[in-house]
RNA sequence: AGAGGCUUAGCUCAGCUGGUAGAGCAGCUGACUCUUAAUCAGCGGGUCGGGGGUUCGAAUCCCCCAGCCUCUACCA
């Protein structure tokens, strides 16, 4: 018998030298899944349903239960059948939840087919609601229909998913194994979503700048590289969308922000991916203090919305983002722990102090620089609680405007909450010939060329300007306590596979 | 990129100093009209990540390769 043989899969039965008569079950139970599928097929059912409108969520179904009310389509996923013989119950999982159905001999139509049924498979129910006798709400099925019939198993039951690469790999059985990944990722969308309406409510209006670039800038940063094969030119994937918003100031756009995937060409580590969700703010006339405003008023109001609360992070991490959060100059927050002496030491002395507690320091490098790598290496993962770092040394801001007190430092903040940055935010730099200067500078180490149509669109004149950014998978990090970001990607980075 | 660890059935995991590969869940057959990790009886399922070596004999010891994890490096 052929049946919807276009897909070819009845083809591969034979193959496989299963039929009716002689079927050879092997493991994993897609062969035995095939002739079930023939089975359904023969007796009416389509392969592979197609639209079941009006189901209605099983979230929805649960809220508004009432008992013997008629349930005129739902439908999901079966999770786990038990079969009592002329009375079968299981359950049934959508993107809202799960719900009970059951399905008796003598009030479903076309109970017999329902043994070719396996979990994984989807169907749509019509029927009524009911209680049992163990105070489970149910819907009692009247008629059903198949609407996808599920040719590989579903990872196990009770233990779930464990496999990390499986649950990357195939997050999608991931999402159906294990329900709180399913609920992270609801609620990164929420994040996302609040982030947007809080900017949108102050006026910012949401661009897209290039992410091809034939310059890369905006950060110091390895790209990753393609070509362009129209224009014969190698294009840079972007590592920061700062020089292009700011051409956007210059535009006249006063308050812009872009939420969009940055790539760099970097290792892997519970804090890093290649492309990563970033948040970059500007408005103009505003400074490095706006920013810090704007972005912790921010996060705790996107906290409240999404998870209303301001306590968050992990049992053993956790976070208080109950406004005002701590600010703190770079140089005294290393006083307060390294020495009041810290900042006069003989840069001999200060490599002696780091190099006792147990760093590898560079000998070529100066004081700053060895303070610097204490800073990050050993007292920025202290910070657990929301902190803003401010004026760091100019040297490691190029694009940052220095603070009028003192040129020796920048006007930036940098927001570190559970010991890792958040967000960086500065005063732009909007002096078209200071930007040469530090550019060139910093360009004389590193192959990064000075962007030549970036200083050309200063010298237009770009208002005096706050600009900040937010690492969105780290917030999310922090929002709900994952210890890696591959738990709050969907598909992270993996090292491309041929097995299987 | 460097160091260490891990890889056994579809899934979760046992497998001791080398001696014919195990359990639970999933699957198959049967029983059962209120189960919910359903239960009960029976059955099948493995290139032990891949390749090579040592040995009478390798999941187990050695070498190479691959993937994953942790740490380090580059960075947010």
């Amino acid at each position: 018998m052929r049946i919807y043989s276009r897909s070819g899969w009845i083809e591969s039965m034979t193959e496989a030298g299963i039929s009716e008569a002689s079927a050879s079950f092997t493991a994993g139970g897609r062969e035995q899944r095939l002739v079930k599928l023939q089975r359904l097929v023969e007796t009416g059912h389509a392969a592979f349903g197609r639209a079941f409108p009006d189901a209605v969520p099983l979230a929805e179904l649960r809220a508004a239960f009432e008992e013997g009310k008629p349930v005129k389509a739902a439908a999901g996923r079966l999770i786990t059948v038990r079969d009592m013989g002329k009375s079968i119950f299981a359950d049934l999982q959508d993107g809202s939840g799960r719900f009970q159905v059951y399905a008796g001999k003598s009030n479903t139509t076309d109970f017999d087919a329902l043994k070719f049924l396996d979990p994984g498979d989807y169907i749509g129910v019509e029927g009524e609601l009911f209680v049992t006798r163990a105070g489970e709400k149910t819907i009692r099925i009247q008629t059903w229909t198949l609407l996808t019939k599920a040719l590989r198993p579903l990872p196990e039951k009770w233990h779930g998913l464990r496999d990390v690469e499986i649950r990357y790999r195939q997050r999608y059985l991931d999402l159906i194994a294990n329900p709180q990944v399913r609920e992270l990722f609801q609620q990164r969308s929420r994040v996302i979503r609040e982030i947007r309406a809080f900017l949108w409510e102050r006026g910012f209006l949401e661009v897209e700048t290039p992410m091809m670039q034939s310059q890369p800038g905006g950060a110091t940063a390895r790209p990753f590289k393609t070509h362009y094969t129209a224009l014969s030119a190698e294009m840079f994937l972007r590592i920061a969308p700062e020089l292009y918003l700011k051409r956007l100031l210059v535009g006249g756009m006063d308050r812009v922000f872009e939420l969009n995937r940055n790539f760099r060409n970097e290792g892997l580590s519970k804090t890093h991916n290649p492309e990563f969700t970033m948040l970059e703010v500007y408005q103009a006339f505003s400074d490095r203090k706006g920013m810090q405003a704007l972005v912790q008023d921010l996060i705790a109001a996107v906290a409240l919305k999404v998870f209303g609360k301001l306590q968050l992070g992990s049992p053993e991490n956790p976070i208080d983002l109950t406004l005002p959060w701590r600010e703190v100059a770079y140089r005294d927050l290393i006083q307060e722990k390294m020495g009041a002496d810290w900042h006069t030491l003989a840069v001999g002395e200060a490599r002696k102090r780091a190099e006792a507690m147990g760093m590898a320091i560079d000998p070529s490098w100066d004081l700053g620089l060895i303070t610097h790598e204490i800073y990050e290496k050993t007292i920025e993962r202290t910070l657990q609680q929301p902190v803003f770092v401010t004026r760091l040394p100019r040297e490691l801001v190029p694009l940052a405007k220095v603070c009028e007190d003192d040129p020796s430092v920048v006007d930036v903040f940098e927001l570190v909450i559970g010991g890792k940055e958040i967000a960086p935010g500065y005063s732009e730099l909007n002096d078209p010939l200071e930007q040469r200067k530090r550019l060139e500078a910093q360009a004389g180490e590193d192959a990064q060329k000075v962007d030549e149509e970036f200083l050309l669109a200063l010298e237009h004149g770009m208002p005096p300007a706050g600009g900040m950014g937010v690492g969105i998978d780290r917030l999310i990090m922090i929002f709900t306590g994952a210890e890696a970001i591959r738990d709050v990607i969907l598909f992270p980075q993996l090292r491309p596979s041929t097995e299987h």
